[in-house]
DNA sequence: ATTCATAATTATTGATTCAAAATATTCTTT
DNA sequence: AAAGAATATTTTGAATCAATAATTATGAAT
């Protein structure tokens, strides 16, 4: 009928591009909105807006909210919509408990089972998290990012699907909260500390050590957000 | 236009009698004929059979499929549509290894943070089970029920919404395995004298104790399922 | 005159239908 | 028999329609 106004940025620009579904990509990118603070915990999702913005229909953008609200990034209230979730001190304290337990448990797991090709790559990993912490050429944002990879590659070798589903949205949860420590310009000398003796107990193949150590590293991660 | 042929169950009779959402309602339609194993697992979920047989439109269907999809029962692939999980034996002991570590560190927590109400809650909540178990009255159903009831509550007491979520996810998915112990009547004596010590651990205030028979609790469960 | 209640209007969510895009299947031709 | 094209089936996205909740305005009563 009338010719779409095509707002702001389109995501179906060259026909197919991605093979992905369209309430994947939206998804996606709300992720990105709600974790940047651009949507703000606590605050409605206007679904006419966003779907306006995006140059989409309201059924993907709904679907994804659907998504999103399994994840726990947004609280759906019956016919109010969804809004984004808010994380309390509390709830963040729960969060850290699970992470720990869960990501404790996996790293005792890859210490009895991992190969030693396996471990190679943590050790990998590992001093790829030394350089990014460099004193002086201390990159934040790198060494964010490659202590994500380290925590996943190691649960990816833990290979236990449902608990890698787990960890992965208590991480997102976990990053809406913005006393968020592991997101703390401030902790990245304890925290590599930390991982020192994390790989080094895996290297030992000391499981009951492994387990401990990432127990502390996760206690020091929620003390320094309290 | 055309008159709905309306077929078999109506859900929505009388008006909105139910407050909810009608994809959630949807939702939990699904789940019990995916646990009865109408729908079979690998089998592929025909959108507009179901849609047709509900009387509602294929939207509301598509939210509950993402929202099942969430939770594990069921597959999205693309552009290929939703199919009920397969879980593989590895899958079962993957997911028993996560419910034994979440529920024994629940445990642990009511075992020492409980008020002495709660306690006596779960220890009314045994004998429920006792009686569902005596000789010769065995009620199978009746034992399951009240079973779940005290490991739900259990949880509640523990006070982790991020935990309880993740457990009730796992026990959803734990259903979808037909050789899942913690429905095999034949396990119930058994069961009952793992509960008894649990409780017993519970009810000391042991939580190092009490960690550890739940945790033998799941461990034989995932034997008797192997 | 002010406040509370009720009614009407507006705005937003929820559902149905329709159209398009993609994949699988089948038939025909080389 | 194999490969390619055409057709049919099926999923996915968009737009329309209906229902519900919130807000505002109007009226009555104190």
């Amino acid at each position: 009928m009338s010719p779409k106004p095509d707002h702001s940025t389109d995501l179906r620009g060259g026909k197919s591009l991605s093979h992905k579904a369209l309430y994947v990509e939206v998804a996606e990118l709300l992720r990105q909105r709600i974790f940047k603070r651009e949507l703000e915990p606590g605050s409605w999702i206007d679904e006419l807006r966003i779907a306006d913005e995006y140059g989409i229909s309201r059924t993907p953008l709904r679907e994804a909210l659907k998504v999103l609200a399994a994840e726990g990034l947004v609280t759906m209230k019956v016919r109010r919509g969804a809004y984004v979730t808010e994380v309390s001190a509390n709830d963040l304290a729960d969060v850290y408990h699970l992470l720990s337990l869960l990501e404790s448990d996996a790293a005792g797991v890859v210490a009895t089972r991992a190969t030693d090709a396996e471990l190679a790559e943590l050790q990998a990993l590992h001093t790829e998290l030394e350089a990014a912490a460099l004193p002086g050429t201390t990159n934040a944002d790198a060494f964010f990012a490659v202590n994500e990879r380290f925590h996943m590659r190691l649960l990816e070798i833990a290979n236990n699907r449902w608990r890698d589903q787990m960890v992965a949205d208590l991480r997102k949860v976990m990053k809406l909260n913005r006393h968020n420590s592991l997101l703390k310009t401030g902790r990245i000398a304890e925290s590599l500390v930390e991982h020192r003796s994390i790989l080094h107990a895996l290297l030992a193949r000391d499981a009951r050590a492994t387990v401990l150590r990432m127990q502390e590293h996760f206690a020091n991660g929620l003390e320094a957000a309290a």
